[in-house]
DNA sequence: CGACCAATTTGGTCTGACCAATTTTTTAAG
DNA sequence: CTTAAAAAATTGGTCAGACCAAATTGGTCG
C-alpha cells in the first residue's frame, strides 16, 4: 500500500490533488521544497520523497531552479485514482473510458487465453463460467466470480503487458468504484446472452467469441453505470 | 526524463536491474538503506528517493523492519522499459505483447475518434491518411506519420485512460525499440490494403473498418518484428 | 522444543549544512 | 529609457549525523 501512513505520502497526497484540481495549473512553478517543507511542517526530505513521487507518476517536472507543473494528459496511469476520487461523484466520462479500455484488454486476454489454453486450463474455464451461469444473475454476487475469471484469463493469456496495465487500472481505479458504491444494475437477459455466449466459446475454443462476449458484457457495464451515475448526479443536484 | 542525472536515479535504476535480473528474488529482502547507501557511496537520502521510486513502481514493498522484493506480475507498467533493455535482444514475447497490447488500445482509439470527430477532425484525419498514402510504403519513412495520425486519432478519440496508458507505454517501450534498430519490413501489400481501408473508413465514417485497420497494421508489425528479433536471436546465437 | 524478553537493526523523520545550476535583481552601458 | 552584463538570492541535489518507533534477531528460561 505504498507506505499508506507515513508523512511523505500525505503530503504527496495533498499535492497530487492541489494539481489535479487546477490548483497549480500545468507550466507553473511548484513553491519551493523549502516552502512546502514549512507548510507542511515537515522536514524537506519528507518533501522531496512526496514530489519524487509526484515526478515520476509525470504530474511534475522537477529540475534545479524550480518543479513545474505538466499537463495532466502526459502523466502516467498511476494519477487515474486520484482523478476519480477527486470528487465525490466520479465522472462519467472518466468511469466510462475506464470501462471500455478495460473492457478492450479483458476480451483480448480472453481471445488469447481461448486460443492458447491447455487442456487443464480449458477445463477449469469450463468450470468457472458453468459456475458463473448457475448463479443469481445480479451484479453483486456476480462480481467476484467474474474477476475470478478475468484473472484466470489474464493468467492464461499470459501477456504480461496486459497484466501490468491491469495492475494499474485495477489498483487506482476498481477499487475506488467498489468503495463509491457503484454497483451497476445488469439486464438479465444481456448477462444470459454474456454467459451463453460465453460458454460456446469455451466449449469450441472459439477466441473470437470470447472476445466478443466479455466485450459485451463490459458494454452492458458501461450501460448501467451511465445510468447509475446520472441518477447519483440529479441526487447531488 | 525524470532528473536522469541525479544520483538517485543511477541507484534505482542499478537495484530496478539487479531486481529485474532476479538477483534479488521476490520475496526476498533488500539490503538496509544504510547498506546501500555505503554499497553505493551515497546519502541515506539518496538511496531512499531512489526506494521510493521502485516502491511506486510496485517492484518492493518497503515497510518498517525492511524493504521486500514482491513479484514482477504485480508491478506497475513503469517496469516494461528497463524490462525491454535488460538483454541486448529484447524479449521477442515481450515485444509482441506489447504490440498486441498498444495495437489493440490503438485500434479503439480509431474507432472511438472516427465515430465522434466532428466535421473539422474528420477533414485533418483525411488529409493525414491521404499523405500516408502518397508516401513510399517503407517502414522508416511512414513511422512519423503513422505516429502522427495515431496521435491524432487519440486526441480526437478523447479518452484519457487510453491516452495515459499509451504515455506509459511510448515513455517506457517505444523509444526503446527505435533505440534497439527494431526496423521491421512491411509487407507492401498489406500496407496498401491497410491504408485503403483506412480511406475508406474515414471517408464513410465506418468506425469498425478504421478499428479493423489499425488492428491489422499492428498485428502486420507482429509479424515483422517477430521474424526480425528471430533473424537478431540467430545472428546472437 | 517452544515461549518470552532484551539488544540490535531498520525504516521514517528531522536539523543544518554545502554545492552547482538557475533565477532574479541590480547595475552599468548604449 | 532600453538593454546587456554582473552580482545576489533562490532552488534543487546531496551529505552527515541524530532520534524515534516498529520490527527483527538472538539468547535465555521454562
Amino acid at each position: 500500500m505504498a507506505t499508506s501512513n507515513s508523512i511523505s505520502y500525505e503530503i504527496a497526497t495533498n499535492l497530487r490533488t492541489d494539481i489535479l484540481r487546477q490548483r497549480y495549473l500545468s507550466g507553473e512553478r511548484l513553491p519551493s521544497e523549502r516552502d512546502l517543507a514549512s507548510r507542511f511542517d515537515a522536514s524537506r526530505g519528507a518533501v522531496r520523497e512526496a514530489i519524487s513521487q509526484l515526478e515520476q507518476s509525470g504530474l511534475i517536472e522537477v529540475k534545479p531552479g524550480g518543479a513545474r507543473v505538466k499537463p495532466i494528459e502526459t502523466a502516467s496511469i498511476s494519477v487515474l485514482g486520484p482523478l476519480m476520487t477527486l470528487n465525490e461523484i466520479p465522472d462519467t466520462a472518466l468511469v466510462d473510458q475506464f470501462l471500455q479500455t478495460f473492457g478492450a484488454l479483458s476480451a483480448l486476454s480472453a481471445r488469447e487465453a481461448i486460443n492458447h489454453a491447455s487442456d487443464e486450463d480449458m477445463n477449469l474455464l469450463k468450470q468457472l463460467v458453468v459456475s458463473l451461469d448457475n448463479q443469481a444473475k445480479d451484479f453483486e454476487t456476480m462480481q467476484p466470480q467474474w474477476r475470478e475469471l478475468l484473472k484466470e484469463l489474464a493468467g492464461i493469456a499470459d501477456n504480461l503487458v496486459v497484466q501490468l496495465i491491469s495492475n494499474d487500472l485495477k489498483a487506482h481505479f476498481v477499487e475506488q468504484m467498489v468503495r463509491l458504491g457503484l454497483v451497476p444494475e445488469l439486464r438479465k437477459k444481456i448477462v444470459n446472452e454474456v454467459l451463453s455466449s460465453l460458454k460456446q466459446a469455451v466449449a469450441n475454443r472459439d477466441g473470437d467469441l470470447a472476445h466478443a462476449s466479455v466485450q459485451k458484457y463490459f458494454d452492458e457495464m458501461r450501460g448501467a453505470i451511465h445510468k447509475l451515475v446520472d441518477a447519483q448526479q440529479k441526487l447531488a443536484g
